[in-house]
DNA sequence: CACCATAAATCGAACGTTCATTCTAATTTA
DNA sequence: TAAATTAGAATGAACGTTCGATTTATGGTG
């Protein structure tokens, strides 16, 4: 999650996303990141400008992973149908291995303590622009319903955050066949009705 | 949004949620709140026990508010399609006409800031246990497919929970139009096959 | 109605603690 | 041996909370 960064620097995210999603934020002194991470206080201030600076340099490096991660899994995909299964499997698996940094981003994407330039990094660095992209090609295919690609996204993204919340929660368990389940159920909901019809029989 | 409580206390919750979703709980310090509700911080303290008391009872509040006004448009439909129209319309209209309160929920329901009693009560004072019972009806009546309900519920707040913070965002607009039809392809996602069918016509 | 005694409400200065950050010195590395 | 790295005590500001004083409301008595 953090390989582009130093031995230091790497300890102090990890630690502070830990302690963030443990304690909270107004709970997250530096003192504490100190103590846990190993790193004096002196020596973070060496590799970061202040508390702001590490939460988000957190931030971003996270919607930056999560970005590729999801990015690869739209790529793997050939057909539009492939690509919204793939795409959205992989919001899915990110929840699910890495709850703290989507937990995380849940949390503080509106923040006013994260910069507004760093916010812009999901459209920059994440997932959000390729989405769009597909959404969009799908609308010309006459595959989806001709509504704002962008309104679609956030839709079938909120339907897979709260079943990850309510599943991190303990609310349900989650299985690969309830997710496809989701997944599937989340295309039908803004498919073209002459494709269902297609399947199940003709027009009287 | 406040009835229950004395003028103090109101003006006490109400600054409170104002500075917490303009500057984040971080930076909300009594001090702040002494200031701008017009009430010292000593007098406070009779009223309330401790920061964390004012915070948890704030979301309490809320969680109260917003489950009576989405039951009463629940109690006004007839049918279960027309419980599920107005009982969602009316989750949109408080992201609309509170957004603070709205945000409040979305941002620290999640938080460990907020005592998990209190969270509770999501499922006592809120609209969850309503809705559940609806989807479970509609699903016995053959209108939804057979899936867990709490899962299907959680699916459809996501998808309007995550449309209204775009809007609020102001990544796009929201009209009636766009709402409604957003509200129809959640009935979609999980509506049973057989229906569509009899809709467009017969099988082949 | 005036008077006073008691209680409730309100105030803001003061307290002790904790916080983010700085600084200097020590240690390691090249 | 010079530069880079690390350490942790020191600092001053800000924090949540307390407390004694002051104001306002209440109700019984002459």
């Amino acid at each position: 999650m953090f390989e582009k960064y130093n031995k230091v620097q790497r300890a102090v995210l990890e630690t502070t996303l830990n302690i963030i999603i443990r304690k909270e934020l107004q709970a997250t002194s530096m003192a504490l990141i100190a103590k846990e991470s190993g790193v004096s206080t002196g020596n973070i201030y060496h590799y970061f400008q202040s508390k702001e600076d590490i939460v988000n340099e957190l931030y971003k490096a996270i919607v930056t992973f999560n970005g590729e991660y999801v990015r690869e899994g739209l790529l793997q995909g050939r057909t539009i149908r492939e690509k919204f299964e793939l795409g959205w499997n992989r919001v899915v698996e990110l929840g699910e291995k890495y709850p703290q940094g989507f937990q995380f981003i849940e949390q503080y994407s509106f923040s006013p303590y994260i910069y507004d330039e760093v916010k812009q990094a999901v459209y920059t660095d994440g997932w959000c622009g390729p989405m769009d992209k597909l959404y969009e090609e799908a609308i010309q295919q006459k595959l989806f319903i001709p509504m704002n690609p962008k309104l679609m996204v956030q839709m079938h993204y909120g339907t897979l955050v709260y079943i990850l919340k309510a599943h991190l929660q303990g609310i349900f368990e989650l299985t690969s066949d309830s997710v496809h389940e989701v997944i599937r159920s989340c295309w039908k909901a803004v498919q073209l009705a002459d494709d269902t019809v297609q399947l199940n029989g003709t027009i009287g």
